[in-house]
DNA sequence: CGCAATTCTCACCAATTGGTAAAGTTTGAC
DNA sequence: GTCAAACTTTACCAATTGGTGAGAATTGCG
């Protein structure tokens, strides 16, 4: 046993210390089954398969995350946790355009940029939601009740129309995240091997004006 | 070899032509298999499991389709079918909101009454269609440039706004569809078992005032 | 009935699945 | 260098996967 603590978290080792590395490691572990997970499904998802894709053994891999339901979890809740950071972001102005602006803009760079776990979460609800239901009750729906609720403030103020806020929630998600679930089909369509930056852009200013279209007092 | 043809078809069988059974017994096997797939993709989905949710056994299964992939592809064959059977509804009238509002309320439609369909789809391209990147591109790639044509025309003649129409179509797509994908979510978010018609009507009526409201010559 | 086509079951198969236990190897702190 | 902790590999397992081939039961029709 060690005498005294010693001061080790001050000597930042020669490339990294052990404990970084071993995140690092994880962190990659989780991007890795996020891709799989997003495309095959839980059940259609081999850890074999995860483990090769990082030139691990599937044995060394159930190391790291001692079952396949615990590093499915692990990305799911990732993914969720990403998901409830955008939302809220209604509350943050008193201005009905700029907020839903920021809020569309927010939901589409994550597609943008993290499309996989907007995959991995819409096979999850697909496939029942076996694993995530009570998240969604106790997480998104309070989330969503307190933008819906920005929202109806707003009418009352005569700011915007009185809508279902609910169902425009519903489709400012399915619009945003189609994006990044869909991005294959879209690129194909459009003749192009990938959606780039600016595809994103004219989707955003489509869906804004949609949006603040159908919001305005007539 | 018969020396002459029989009129079998004028007679029908006491209850039902054999013909007839093995055609109703197909249906059934696809559309159970369609539920799996839907909910569990391609890899996901068992050829147990869909042969026990029918009381069948798996190599009785087999022999009415005789492979998974036969049966996933047939399964497919049958969603794009709808799905394109849907489309080319605006052309129908010359008048953009009467079309757009029959076009969504297809969409809607087949979203409220054959989820799975829609979800099997979902799957495919999340996987990176792997199975049917051909069919997406001679099938819905045309019907969806017809449909853009359509649009262009109507701008043209000063009937609409000139936006990005494509886009448009994109998210109209998103909005119908994610009420067949993601109606668990949604009625667990509104606090009820299932989404009823009045849910669909709803989600219709704004989708409706969001896009025609875009559409308008300001 | 008689007979052939249709339908269903049984035995079997190689490959793959997620997971355990134990042994071996590498690593870092002292 | 020592030693324990962290890491990796090896060997093994029972269960399940899609699929084949042969035979048995059923069925409809003349």
């Amino acid at each position: 046993m060690p005498s005294r603590p010693t001061a080790r978290e001050l000597v930042p080792a020669p490339v990294r210390s052990p404990r970084a590395a071993r995140i690092e490691k994880e962190q990659d572990i989780l991007r890795q089954a996020e891709a799989l997970f997003a495309r095959h499904g839980f059940e259609g998802t081999t850890l074999e398969g995860i483990a090769a894709a990082l030139g691990l053994s599937r044995h060394n891999l159930l190391y790291y995350f001692p079952s396949k339901e615990l590093l499915y979890r692990r990305v799911l809740d990732d993914v969720m946790t990403q998901w409830l950071a955008g939302m809220g972001a209604l509350a943050v102005g008193d201005e009905p355009a700029s907020a839903l602006r920021q809020y569309i803009g927010v939901k589409m760079r994550s597609a943008q940029e993290r499309p996989d776990g907007s995959r991995v979460f819409m096979q999850e609800i697909m496939a029942g939601a076996p694993r995530y239901a009570d998240a969604l009750r106790e997480l998104v729906l309070p989330a969503l009740q307190t933008d819906v609720k920005v929202f109806e403030r707003w009418a009352r103020q005569g700011k915007i129309q009185k809508l279902n806020f609910t169902h425009l929630m519903f489709i400012i998600w399915a619009a945003t995240q189609a994006y990044a679930d869909l991005a294959p089909q879209f690129a194909l369509l459009l003749g192009k091997p990938a959606l780039d930056a600016r595809d994103f852009a004219a989707a955003q200013t489509l869906l804004e004006r949609l949006v603040l279209g159908g919001l305005q007092t007539s």
